[in-house]
DNA sequence: TGACATTACTTCGTCCTGCGTAGTATTACG
DNA sequence: CGTAATACTACGCAGGACGAAGTAATGTCA
């Protein structure tokens, strides 16, 4: 993934591919490569084959997403009930902290 | 750390100290033990010594934070200028994203 | 139809970070 | 004076992020 044009943004281990998957998912059914792509023009980040699949997984082990009957190349998910429940959640609480974050950095 | 009260925020490792501390130093200097509390009250989370003092570890090794001249028991650390820079530009991506994300949500 | 790019995913291995535990020392409080 | 809160340090494990390499099918364009 590598952005070296921006090392500004390179937060450690900061890209969530969980969230961006998700949201990703939020927009409709998408298999992996297809999240890639909206991925990449939703967040400006491109997730590699280990990280995005290596999250898939994980995903769908906690049953925040489930595969779709697939055709033997794609393999689409959706967002179970659960993982809507949770990414709503998760937005919330992220948007209470940016919205602190941001007033902080208005105030200094 | 561990919140089995609600599993569903565990988005594996989703807690993101560097965030959370940088934004606890938008709000002015301080030191570890302050940015626990601080960021227990902003996020909800409480961050264990080792999470937090890594991570403090880290970012002062970006040079996004710097330590102030420390009475012997506390350190408090500032946000340098490379660091303010990093995190308003993460607090943009981060707004831009789950502006995405919940518009995805109420579209559903 | 042959060559090359794109799509789509699997596998593998490393490194780093998240996180908890334990321990230490100082200060505050009743 | 004993207990709780403050404020760290040190240690170590587990698991996720990430890249590299590989495979195979499909598309495309001359």
């Amino acid at each position: 993934m590598k952005r070296p044009d921006d090392a500004l943004l390179d937060l450690g281990r900061f890209s969530e591919p969980a969230l961006l998957i998700l949201i990703s998912l939020a927009g409709g059914p998408k298999h992996g490569y297809a999240m890639t792509e909206d991925i990449a023009v939703v967040s400006g980040q491109r997730l590699g084959p280990g990280t995005l699949y290596g999250a898939i997984g994980r995903l769908e082990a906690k049953k925040w997403i489930e595969p779709l009957p697939a055709d033997d190349r794609r393999r689409p998910y959706k967002l179970t009930v659960a993982g809507h429940r949770v990414l709503t959640q998760r937005l919330n609480a992220l948007r209470a902290v940016t919205r602190i974050g941001t007033s902080r950095l208005a105030d200094a």
